[in-house]
DNA sequence: GCGGATCAC
DNA sequence: TATGGTGATCCGC
């Protein structure tokens, strides 16, 4: 096979370079598919696009090669060994077959394509594309008898059909239509599961039952209602489960429908001729790679060489195949679906140039944020993706110990990574976020609190926003970002860790070990690479509610295994976070044209009006929240906002309503409060608890020092006969408390009372109450420090 | 946990 | 002139 292969391709080259576009999926059958790899091949040669191509290509060549070595070096004895292994598997899989459940796969006919014909119906008839010169998403019927197909470029496209119509993307239209769809969906199976915009999966096995109707009638049906609903054809298929569902409705393709029974012969007869190819999760390379090592075209071969896959692939690779050659799939519903990651990326004429990149990655990391916000998300695992001009894909991560979603957060890390491959000369960046932060959030608790811990994400998450809003667009420039790049000065921010503040607040019913205050610095900068992992352990230590429990000694014992002292960063640490008060303020001046006109709304107020300016910049705030929050899915639909789920129907009505109310109105429900004001109540609730442990982590951080000296105060007195636990990095907040614990990139540095600490002048403690004197020396001393 | 790859739409 | 964007998963370190 391999020999008159490597002959076609000396005399015929283009036959090896892109099966992709001819391998027929659906609509491409009288194609004349030698044409159309010749004309690809021709508009593609050359390019850097192509000879990435080639190079992947060789890197296949080379993985087929390796797997054939390995192929041919097994002994009999290990295959006989693996075929048993196989064939014990395949029984265990074969007794997990469900052949119970209907399920039905509708998949909308060239969707995009559709829907844009409805709303133009000249070009009915006539070969179309929905997509532009770069990339098509979608090609109508017509333009694929001409071997245009989705994911292909349009210059080539053009090239295969000169006469082809090119119409733009516009996905409010598709996720209008797609909805419509939906509508219609849901009155088969509630729960259906949908897979992008123009297909989803429903089980069925209900209706059928109730209406006594044939799993063909009920497909027939929904496609009729969908049709009645859109004027959009669709295709469906009908199988014992969803796998089978998929390849099936792909058969009658368009406009049509295919019913698998739910019969294990009829299955396997079913499967036994199937190209793997059609197979969901079987792409190009897995066919190629399959064919040329084992031989394997179809389902059926799968089970034949279940021995030999099992001795080269791994376990869940293996059972994969052999499902498929089972003609097994998945038969539940899977009742919710979280999201695991966030991402954006944008693709640009390809540069070198470090500002223009940098740029890109400010647009990013402000899109990112927003979408983040919009879900009430926050990640620690920031990845910043790279396309090189040679097509090459890098990726570049951090996992942190913190949570984060403001938009600095996510740019001062992605700066880092991006300035570690400098110089680089890019054509896309791209930026990704993972694991968020309510992934093990399996705490129960009363209502309470719970509104509270969404109060506090929400609240704060939206509330930060605005500032960057304003201070990108006032003080941002191209120097910026290249003096930036350029020195190692870390931009570095007070980080918030939402679930720190929460997850105490939700548990704490343990008794008192020996009613003493104590205190908590906190080091919040990132770990760098060395033992990410055992500090964030530390560090939920900390805050979970067992914790409370141990003694401080026993904790220290715990994390003083983890970090090196870095007292450097501590010190670098606390001047940046007076770094971020001032530049903060800073933004809210900025928000004062002229400092007389406000940059959003235009009202004229004048700078001696401080409190109505304050009420006024809390009033954009709350009029921001709001928008984000009636931009998110409505609560009562989606008790977490992180269904799988990008399209809501918005509506701004009351935001409108709001606007014409005074600014200086405090909502009831506080929607229009401001992040202090927030803070606050949260506090204030926390404190008429009478709790005997309290924990507050950076509780204060959103109100004015002197507001927070009171507060600090205020908590003393309420507090008295009560255990105080203090994450903080200001020093009068934490000051007077009984114990110090100092704790820099998660070790505890020192421990000791504050005046014990204080008598050593080169304590670490010493040296950060110092220098926060030396700070504030230009102000009033009104802490009564020593 | 990271980085490269594959896959689907 | 010119080959996308988003999300998931797996494998081998």
């Amino acid at each position: 096979m391999a020999e008159s292969e490597s002959s076609e391709v000396t005399s015929r080259p283009w036959q090896s370079y892109h099966t992709v576009y001819t391998n027929a999926k659906a609509g491409m059958e009288g194609v004349d598919k030698e044409k159309v790899q010749r004309i690809v091949y021709e508009m593609s040669k050359g390019s850097k696009y192509f000879e990435n191509e080639e190079r992947k290509e060789a890197f296949i060549k080379q993985k087929i090669e390796n797997m054939r070595a390995r192929c041919a070096k097994l002994t009999a004895a290990e295959i006989s060994h693996y075929q048993k292994v196989a064939d014990k598997r395949i029984l265990e899989l074969e007794a997990t077959r469900d052949l119970t459940r209907i399920w039905l796969h509708v998949d909308m006919d060239a969707f995009y394509a559709a829907v844009e014909t409805l709303s133009n119906p000249s070009l009915k008839g006539k070969p179309m594309a929905v997509g532009g010169m770069s990339m098509i998403s979608t090609a109508n019927y017509e333009a694929r008898k001409f071997g245009v197909r989705a994911a292909m470029p349009g210059f080539i496209a053009r090239k295969l059909c000169p006469q082809l119509i090119f119409v733009p993307t516009d996905f409010k239209k598709y996720t209008y239509y797609s909805d419509l769809t939906r509508k219609v969906f849901q009155k088969y199976d509630a729960n259906f599961m949908a897979a992008s915009l123009d297909e989803g999966y429903l089980d069925i096995t209900n209706v059928c039952k109730e209406r006594g109707m044939t799993s063909g009638e009920v497909a027939e049906e929904l496609r009729k209602g969908v049709y009645e609903e859109t004027g959009l054809t669709c295709s469906a298929g009908v199988a014992p489960n969803r796998l089978l569902a998929k390849v099936c409705s792909d058969i009658n393709k368009p406009n049509g429908q295919f019913i698998l029974p739910n019969d294990r012969m009829a299955v396997m007869t079913f499967i036994s001729s199937l190209p793997i190819r059609k197979i969901g999760g079987i792409g190009k390379v897995t066919e190629h790679l399959l064919r040329d090592v084992f031989g394997i075209t179809t389902c059926e071969e799968m089970l034949q060489k279940s021995g030999i896959l099992g001795a080269l692939f791994s376990p869940s690779s293996a059972d994969f195949f052999l499902c498929v050659g089972l003609g097994l799939g998945s038969t539940n519903t899977p009742q919710v679906r979280l999201r695991k990651s966030m991402s954006n990326e944008r693709t640009f004429l390809a540069t070198g140039d470090e500002a223009f990149l940098y740029h890109k990655l400010v647009d990013l990391a402000e899109m990112l944020s927003a979408d983040m916000k919009k879900e009430a998300l926050c990640g620690r695992t920031l990845t910043l993706k790279m396309k090189t001009a040679s097509f090459e894909i890098r990726t570049r991560a951090v996992t942190l110990q913190k949570y984060i979603c403001s938009s600095e957060d996510i740019l001062k890390h992605a700066s880092k990574l991006l300035k570690a491959e400098l110089p680089i000369s890019l054509r896309l960046i791209g930026l990704r976020m993972s694991q968020f932060n309510e992934d093990k959030d399996g705490t129960p608790s009363d209502p309470t609190q719970k509104t509270l811990s969404n109060f506090i994400v929400s609240g704060v998450a939206t509330g930060r926003n605005m500032d960057d809003h304003i201070s990108f667009d006032s003080d941002l420039s191209d120097d910026h970002f290249i003096t930036e790049l350029k020195t190692d000065l870390p931009i570095d921010n007070h980080e918030i860790c939402y679930n720190d503040f929460r997850d105490p607040l939700d548990s704490n019913e343990v008794s008192d070990p020996n009613n003493s205050n104590c205190l908590l610095i906190y080091n919040n900068d990132e770990m760098e690479k060395n033992d990410g992992s055992l500090n964030s352990k530390s560090k939920a230590k900390v805050n979970t509610p067992e914790m409370i429990g141990h003694t401080l000694k026993s904790y220290e014992a715990e994390a003083s295994q983890l970090v090196k002292i870095d007292l450097d960063t501590m010190n670098k640490r606390t001047n940046l976070s007076d770094d971020a008060v001032s530049s903060s303020n800073q933004n809210k001046q900025s928000l004062w044209v002229d400092d007389y006109k406000c940059l959003l709304c235009g009202i004229e107020m004048p700078s001696s009006f401080v409190e109505e300016r304050q009420e006024h910049s809390d009033f954009h705030l709350a009029e921001r929240l709001q928008k984000e929050e009636s931009d998110s899915n409505p609560r009562s639909l989606t008790p977490k906002k992180r269904f799988i789920q990008k399209d809501h129907i918005t509506s701004q009505s009351k935001r409108k309503k709001k606007h014409k109310s005074s600014p200086a109105d405090v909502a009831e429900d506080g929607e229009n409060w401001s992040m202090g004001q927030r803070q606050l109540v949260c506090l204030a609730r926390v404190l008429l608890q009478r709790r005997k442990i309290l924990v507050l982590d950076e509780a204060t951080t959103l109100v004015d020092t002197t507001t927070d000296n009171v507060i600090q105060w205020r908590i003393r007195e309420e507090t008295s006969r009560c255990t105080v636990i203090r994450v903080a990095h200001r020093i009068p907040t934490i000051i007077d408390n009984d114990l110090v614990l100092v704790l820099d990139e998660g070790k505890v540095v020192e421990y000791d009372s504050p005046t014990e600490l204080l008598k050593n002048n080169s304590s670490a403690f010493s040296k950060l109450v110092m220098e926060f004197k030396r700070r504030s020396s230009s102000g009033n001393n009104h802490w009564g420090l020593p």
